[in-house]
DNA sequence: GTGTTTGCAAAGTGTTTGCAATTTA
DNA sequence: TAAATTGCAAACACTTTGCAAACAC
């Protein structure tokens, strides 16, 4: 009766191997529903924390992994900062502090762009990011 | 009479030095009015091809000066790709090809944005950017 | 048992920095 | 000649990769 969390069912079905590193990471990903921006550095000292260490190699690893599965989506930066990873799938966008580098979630934004656009020939459209710049 | 091309011009009254590599640097971005999206790399090639060499070093701290002049503008990449400088300060957005990695501008795009979304309290909007994403 | 996954360290990118030598103004 | 700028290499930050040991199924 008492049925597994989603992610866990999701990962067992999924064809990966339920290892201790990939439940953990799993876990702290997507325990609860609530919308993270991660980086990979972030999971490792939460593993650390939690009195686990996981490789910074496997972390990365893993997040790809999860990516491939569509379970995280990754965030535009800048290049040279370390690569964000995003677990609300929902269409939205971001806003940006440039001051302190922190990615906030826009709750809404009702924007229909997908009409205005006309994608270059051959070619079509697969999504779209907006972030909005503050300081 | 023959009066300078206005990148210099700005160039000598912005209080930086003239020096060659900023001058040939200046020249690439700037001789047209044409809008480019550069890497440091790319511009180390194109001097290399015109018999000039100038330290992979000097190129980004010359480009992260023509930053601060405001006569770039950095585009938000994937991280761990090198970073893309724009000569187009135009509001605009961006077209990327997920699959060739190319970027290119996007002519038109009749956005109003600026009415939608509430900045953070005590913050104020210094911008937004869009990515088209296609393939 | 077999193929997958891990840890670890090394290597690979892209970018910044420190400092002596050079150049601009 | 004083201050700014350069080249160069070392350092840095982030990410990927190779391989032997450990593990899941």
């Amino acid at each position: 009766m008492t049925d597994q969390p989603p992610y866990l069912e999701r990962l067992r079905t999924s064809g990966l191997r339920l290892t201790a590193p990939r439940t953990k990471i799993a876990q702290i990903l997507f325990e609860d529903a609530a919308a993270r921006h991660v980086t990979a550095d972030w999971i490792a000292d939460e593993l650390a924390s939690t009195g686990t260490h996981v490789a910074i190699g496997t972390i990365y690893n893993t997040l790809r992994l999860f990516l491939d599965q569509g379970w995280l989506r990754e965030v535009r930066g800048t290049a040279g900062s370390a690569a964000i990873f995003d677990t609300n799938l929902r269409p939205h966008h971001h806003i940006y502090d440039e001051v302190t580098g922190k990615l906030s979630d826009i709750a809404e934004l009702d924007l229909d762009i997908s009409g205005e656009i006309k994608p270059p020939k051959g070619k079509s459209i697969t999504g779209f990011d907006i972030v909005i710049r503050v300081r």
